[in-house]
DNA sequence: AACTTATGCATAAGTTATTTGGGTATTATC
DNA sequence: GATAATACCCAAATAACTTATGCATAAGTT
């Protein structure tokens, strides 16, 4: 049956894990660090992750603009030492939804430390 | 500067982020497990999560093939009640890989939280 | 002065993993 | 006899990335 219903190189240590995750992770940080760039955002989950999840350019951009583009976060524009940024901040209407994003991706985290480790060592 | 470097529905609750982690998933369970089989896999995942992981039919079974050709996993056919079942176990000598693989994920589910919950609540 | 590294944005082609929507077949339940 | 459950499979379309670019300014090095 069915249906019912030279360059550098910015390297991902996780890469095949971070698929669909990454719009969730910018959407924390923002909410926890209030007003963020780009940039930013890469350099602080390296840090925070100690070097093991990198986020590269070409997917951090595209994904801050689709969430932009959704009503989810804000940009504003500012000059910064002669360079532009490009500031993001969650939508203060859209706190909740943002919210309850992040929550699911807890539990989805959650039930994935079961999935692999039913034994919890 | 640049890079250096009549059918059924399965439908999926957390939808976005599954992907990824749906192999990995697989071969954690077989490894628990022994021996399982793709209708199996997908009923212990809903059942462990208590439904809100489903994987679906069109997403299990190519990776289960794939994760075979790749020579990870091993198939054997049986006949059960009249119906066909293609068991799945890990291949022992990939064993040490499998593992590696798990344990990966499980790094980046620990990153995961530590980013959406920095103050660990 | 020239070069490299770091900061900062952006886009586009190609790849890959999914979803979505089919298809087939047997057994069990109503 | 219809519907639900069990069990496999495939393919088109979509979505999310990687990879590879491009542009521009500032700071540090040689």
């Amino acid at each position: 049956m069915h249906k019912l219903f030279g360059y550098y190189y910015i390297m991902n240590t996780n890469k095949e894990f971070l698929s669909g995750t990454l719009r969730t992770i910018i959407l924390a940080l923002l909410k926890e660090n209030g007003r963020m760039y780009g940039y930013e955002i890469c350099q602080m989950t390296k840090e925070l992750t100690k070097g093991e999840v990198l986020l590269t350019e070409g997917a951090i951009y595209p994904a801050l603009h689709k969430l932009e583009k959704k009503g989810l976060i804000q940009s504003s524009k500012e000059q910064v030492n002669g360079r532009t940024r490009k500031y993001y901040a969650i939508t203060t209407t859209e706190a909740s939804v943002v919210e309850e994003q992040i929550a699911a991706l807890l539990r989805f985290s959650s039930h994935l430390n079961h999935l692999l480790n039913p034994r919890g060592l």
